[in-house]
DNA sequence: TTTTAACTCCCCAGAAATAGCGAGGGCAGA
DNA sequence: TCTGCCCTCGCTATTTCTGGGGAGTTAAAA
């Protein structure tokens, strides 16, 4: 440990990663990528839903196990801010002021996450949301050495997992089908918005009714259980903007 | 035209991105990139799930002006295929099979469009949707070579491209987002996964009333009009993760 | 120590959303 | 041509949410 290494060949690792066939090879492939950089850990961290979680990657099963119990998924600003963010984070700049969060980073070092990370998030469709992270124990300095130099290979790595994650994962697909005709969206968009079903009506030049089918159409396709539920959906999977 | 030229240098692309400072650089950065690349075209296109768009590139005005007018963005299957997919795309692979979209393709092919194409989907927060796009007058075999040839690099162009985009995009709302407490967070999560105030309410233990303390409170520090409002906010804002 | 913020509980009336039944015209693909 | 999807409108009863009051405890900042 401590032992950053070269840069290892990103034409291998890629080519290793899609003739991939299972979830245990991409287990087996970044353990391998660990081992090559020279870094304490590597996760690929799929985010997701009420509480479902899927990912793979070096951590201690401890540390995962305790993540997941402690609920630090909504504690986590590498979660937080990587959500809000395009490119790949550091994790020295994201917001640890809160106590509840410079606890859980306490509690990751214990558990030898180590104190220097490097996320990089990743989106696909239907508002899927991953995280690709490397971390590590080692000074400021020697980190942003580490993640200057290997920052492009990294983003494209994480790229490649993802996409073999998605092919991989079973049960998400189905889920994707629906899409919402215009008229749905422009009502679910107003709703979203802040707008009663009234005033969406009177917006869009139609009937309170005919918007209530809209969005009973809406929830129906999106198989939410309300309005709301249909909403968050809608914006998760990025069909509606807000 | 017809000529493809070899890779250029990822590292000093790169590097010239990250220095643009104007929508203009952009557009100048692009246009180079095509000439280094010796293709027809190359176009970054900003999708926006409410219709609007926003885009650079080398496509001539008249097929941009047309592409609009006609609202190719409904038909165009480059579009449709990319919103569902997380890999790049090459054109043929796409579903031509409606007579609307046959003759979408011959229409930009008489534009100059050219008649082979590759497009990589980049997503970034909110639910922000981006195409990265090359296309070429070429036979099959030649592109399949361009793309296989150039695939990575064209990743991660449209990745630093897209966070360029983000950054300079000027509808970007700094947006100070007042955060909530992990009670209510809990509250707007369990609403946003379709529970009603009751079921939430019996989920976390506490009384209906207490919950709806909760909700309100949520309501008031994210300036929403409404709970459903609310929780679109704190998904946006990735407060609450679905 | 004082103050602030989070967390917990209760009642009520009016407003809004949901669930159930219907109906007809238009447009595109099979 | 016919099937399916999208768009549009109406009625009623029931359930759920919203907004207006008020009040106590604990724990953490100032």
């Amino acid at each position: 440990m401590g032992y950053l290494a070269q840069a290892p060949q990103l034409d291998g690792l890629i080519e290793h990663l899609e003739s991939a066939e299972g979830l245990g090879d991409l287990q087996a492939a970044i353990t391998g990528l660990r081992d090559q950089y020279g870094v304490n850990h590597i996760v690929y961290h799929w985010v997701n839903a009420a509480g479902d979680q899927y990912g793979c990657g070096t951590y201690d099963q401890v540390w995962v196990d305790r993540y997941l119990e402690k609920g630090y998924l909504r504690i986590d600003p590498v979660i937080q801010g990587c959500y809000q963010r395009f490119h790949p984070v550091d994790w020295k700049r994201l917001d640890w002021s809160s106590k509840a969060a410079r606890a859980f980073l306490q509690d990751a070092i214990d558990h030898g996450v180590g104190n220097q990370g490097f996320s990089i998030p990743i989106r696909g469709p239907n508002g899927q949301f991953a995280l690709f992270t490397v971390s590590h124990n080692a000074t400021d300095e020697e980190w942003e050495d580490f993640a200057e130099a290997n920052r492009r290979d990294l983003i494209l790595v994480a790229h490649y997992f993802n996409q073999k994650a998605l092919e991989l994962e079973p049960g998400r697909k189905p889920e994707t089908a629906q899409s919402l005709s215009p008229r749905e969206i422009e009502a679910m968009t107003l709703l979203a918005i802040g707008y009663s079903r009234a005033q969406a009506a009177e917006t869009l030049a139609i009937s309170e009714h005919t918007l209530r089918v809209y969005v009973e159409s809406a929830r129906f396709k999106l198989g939410a259980l309300n309005t709301t539920h249909a909403v968050a959906r809608a914006i998760s999977r990025g069909l509606v903007v807000v």
